[in-house]
DNA sequence: ATAACACATAGATTGCTGTCAATGAAAATT
DNA sequence: AATTTTCATTGACAGCAATCTATGTGTTAT
């Protein structure tokens, strides 16, 4: 994973609301009306989050009846958690 | 470390020259002079950059002369990547 | 003392971002 | 078919952020 793409999705977790949802999302998928109930912003507001997280890549989202959930994707996450892993004093 | 903090680190981090600054000073402290050659941005920008760096409490600077010298907080930057490092899948 | 150097600060501008109300669209329910 | 539910889209607005030029400040060299 290069330089651009890190700072994409460090843009992304730089909202404290979107770090909230990646945080409620490492235990599993959820629906928006879910995630919606932990936050006090407008639904429109969240989708706008859902879609800033899922175009750099954080998020997967999948559709069932009216339903959308939306799930971490792992291989990005990973590669994320590589390169600020190899962020380290002193290299 | 708790979210906002991290959130502001994030944002902190989702400019691609300020993550090549922290890249470039895992290597070491360096004056501001130095650091400039990397890139094509005036003096004050990046003069801007590393006052958001060292705000949101990434770096730490040092003055000696007419140089300013700046280098990672190394706890800072541990307490950072330990919460990005247990944003994992399926918690 | 004067000049040169390294960096910070101020002010302006342009573009992006978080938020909302209003509306649209698709699916399920009645 | 009509209504309700769930989510996405649109358009607008206020605030922030990245960048620049111009200038200020402290330090070293001449």
């Amino acid at each position: 994973m290069n330089a651009p793409d890190v700072a994409l999705i460090c843009r992304a977790l730089g909202d404290t609301n979107r770090l909230q949802i990646v945080e409620l999302l490492t235990h599993g998928e959820q629906c928006t009306c879910v995630l919606l109930e932990h936050f006090s912003i407008t639904q429109p507001t969240l989708t706008h989050h859902m879609r800033v997280l899922t175009e750099c890549g954080l998020l997967k989202s999948r559709k069932e009846g009216r339903n959308t959930y939306y799930s971490l994707n792992c291989e990005t996450m990973s590669d994320f958690r590589e390169f600020i892993a190899g962020l380290v004093c002193g290299k």
